[in-house]
DNA sequence: AAAAAAC
């Protein structure tokens, strides 16, 4: 069961309190439009779309950047839809519904949900709405497309498939939105989205969104607008103020036990863990099983049946924890997650701004925590120069672990039955190594060639704890008679 | 050092 939410209020400073959110119901909108957007509770704007709604009524093209979890999609579907009902084209016979507007996005997941969004807006209208995406069956999507729609939403090789296959027509589409632009444009993507992008009109509105914006993709999107109206809320690339930002030493063999203690500690009703390959996911998802916890795993080599699922019964509180690789690091809206770990440290800085984004949406509070290795050096200087924040890492003492049952094979000879064992790991046997001070300084971001500066720091440092999580020293020392060493001074 | 996106 969740804590009923604590009511605790932030410390009022009121210094930089700007005018009054505007509402919806200013905005010159259809009466259709407004009745949808009251529907789904909404009253106020977000500064994104109060800064985007009015530029993307005027029929410019926009780049938004905007924190996540601050309503980039209602911010750029609400304006579209409002563009299409009023220029509703009369010569277009009822019979033939070309698409008119085209949503892409990198994951089928993000597609879903953007269409749901779509949906939701669009439902007092005539205008339909229909979503593309691989790994499942093209029947369904390939009668939905020749029975006419006017907002497509898809990702972009299951598109191409149905382009190919003249399932679909681009030709008189006239919006066309990137939505988490920057992954979109990047190298892996660009291929199939220049594809595309030759079927479309060249005349027509296109519209970017992304909580990150590398100068060089800000550089290349440019290629792809007219006139751009650059949008942005405070800072590009930032991540939102209310999230807790936690960095901890660990060692591999640490970093379960450190995720669990914090759940239990703070405890967390529900969290994404993030790892960085499919296979580490899927064998971390069966760890957290063993251990009791309600396991979701979630990447790219599970059918898209299991993926759905996955997702559905976590959103639904089914699952304690939802296990994922960078699949799920983007857009995806879960309401009300109190907790994002970085099991493995991000290879792209711009990839833990929208991991921990998952987090502290809609101005709600989050604790992220990321786990560093001595081999995170030179991500975590990445993220600190995204971020523009420094970095300090935390140590952490894990608490002894229940006792383990004896997987030793049988032919040691040794009695299995039902009878705990203790075994310690090996990473508590000595002084767990996540506590010793290496880390303890303040991480600089070095250069490659100089031994980083933990290395210095690790004589000297005193063991500074993460207060609120730590466990008293005398407790594991006790338990496994062992006392942390001095440093070694030779 | 990877993931994602089509069959």
């Amino acid at each position: 069961m969740s804590e009923p939410a604590s009511p605790q209020v932030p410390p009022a400073d009121a210094s930089t309190e700007p005018a009054p959110p505007a509402r919806f119901d200013t905005l010159p909108l259809d009466p259709k439009l407004i009745r949808a957007v009251a529907d789904s509770g909404y009253l106020t704007m977000t500064p994104i779309q109060a800064k985007a709604i009015p530029i993307v009524l005027q029929g410019r093209d926009v780049m938004g950047a905007a924190q996540t979890g601050t309503g980039k999609t209602a911010a750029f579907s609400i304006p579209l839809l409002q563009r299409m009902l009023k220029h509703e084209n009369p010569s277009v016979s009822p019979a033939r519904h070309p698409v008119r507007a085209l949503v892409l996005a990198p994951t089928r997941e993000l597609a879903d949900q953007v269409a749901e969004n779509v949906k939701k807006y669009a439902k007092h209208t005539q205008l339909r709405s229909v979503v593309v995406f691989g790994g499942v069956d093209m029947k369904p999507q390939t009668a939905a497309l020749k029975a006419g729609v006017e907002v497509l939403i898809a990702t972009p090789g299951r598109l191409l498939d149905h382009i190919e296959a003249k399932n679909c027509v681009l030709n008189q589409v006239e919006y066309v939105v990137l939505d988490e632009a920057d992954r979109m444009l990047d190298i892996g993507f660009l291929p199939d989205l220049q594809r595309i992008l030759s079927f479309l009109p060249k005349q027509r509105q296109t519209l970017l969104f992304s909580a990150t914006f590398s100068p060089e993709i800000k550089r290349l999107a440019q290629s792809y607008l007219q006139d751009p109206i650059l949008v942005e809320t405070a800072r590009p690339n930032q991540t939102a103020s209310t999230v807790e930002q936690r960095f901890i030493a660990a060692t591999d063999d640490d970093k379960r036990a450190i995720i669990k203690q914090i759940l239990k500690e703070r405890s967390i009703r529900q969290a994404i863990v993030f790892g960085n390959s499919k296979l580490g996911v899927a064998r971390l998802a069966r760890a957290f099983e063993r251990d009791g916890l309600r396991t979701a795993a979630l990447h790219g080599d599970k059918s898209q049946d299991e993926r759905l699922k996955s997702l559905d019964a976590f959103k639904r509180g089914e699952m304690d924890v939802l296990v994922a690789t960078d699949v799920a690091a983007r857009g995806l809206d879960i309401a009300d997650l109190p907790a994002v770990f970085n099991f493995d440290v991000p290879f792209n800085a711009e990839d833990y701004v929208h991991r921990i984004g998952r987090t502290g949406r809609a101005g709600a509070s989050g604790l992220a925590v990321t786990l560093v290795t001595k081999s995170d050096a030179r991500l975590i200087a990445d993220i600190e120069k995204l971020i523009k924040r420094k970095i300090e890492l935390d140590t952490f003492e894990v608490a002894p672990e229940r006792p383990r049952y004896d997987r030793r094979p049988r032919d040691e000879g040794v009695e299995r039955e039902d009878r705990p064992v203790r075994v310690a790991p090996p990473a508590l046997r000595a002084p767990v190594k996540s506590a010793d001070p290496f880390f303890d300084k303040p991480y600089e971001a070095s250069t490659r060639d100089e031994p980083p500066a933990w290395e210095k720091a690790k004589a000297a440092a005193p063991v500074k704890g993460l207060s609120s999580y730590i466990k008293p020293k005398k407790q594991v020392a006790a338990l496994f008679g062992a006392k942390k060493p001095a440093p070694a001074e030779s």
